[in-house]
DNA sequence: CAGATACGCAACGCTTTGGTTGCATTTCCA
DNA sequence: TGGAAATGCAACCAAAGCGTTGCGTATCTG
């Protein structure tokens, strides 16, 4: 999941969806400058790492965010600074034995 | 950063400096399946992103967590779901009105 | 000092990835 | 119904990424 936040096209989906609400891929390619299928491929990847989600309106195709993926990163990095923070702390006690 | 963090052999680095503190090389490399040196890229990837630093001692070189990264990339994390949710809001009412 | 330990640098190969182009398919609408 | 709009599928290409091997350098230690 962080591999698929780790590109910046991506990211930069993740940002206009999160700002401008559900979007089709027409529209998310407008704004972008590679082509629309590149943006396809990118949501696929998005879509496989839980991040987004597809529904179909007629001929469009319309994605939008999934955040609890996104919690869920948040709460690991949370739970490893956490670790990392207790860590330097058995250190210091450590060092003053 | 998020590119950084998107290595499973990346992410279980930190991970490990993460719950056992500051690390060699060869220790780290010893507790996985890659080489020494694949691990070094590794490390330094890691310190591009801000995410590690290191520091010698004697032929040895030790490398340590950098929180505040991490702390940086949940709190965008954060703001990206945040968003969302009042672009949900803003779409609920548009369609109430 | 001599061997062992910890690490750095560079070249190489293979796979993945990001992007494109070309064409087919579905759906809308005048 | 027929054209335009939105998307899907597949092949292809260049570049980056991950890992390895080989060898050199610094540092510790008996």
């Amino acid at each position: 999941m962080f591999a698929a936040l780790g590109d910046e096209t991506r990211l930069a989906l993740v940002a206009r969806l999160s700002s401008e609400g559900p979007l089709s891929i027409t529209r998310l390619a407008a704004g972008s400058s590679v082509t629309r299928q590149a943006i396809t491929k990118h949501l696929n990847v998005l879509a496989t790492a839980g991040l987004v989600s597809d529904l179909r309106r007629g001929r469009e195709r319309i994605w939008e965010l999934e955040p609890e993926q996104m919690d869920a990163a948040r709460a690991y990095l949370e739970h490893v600074s956490k670790r990392w923070d207790e860590a330097l702390g058995r250190l210091k006690q450590l060092v003053e034995e």
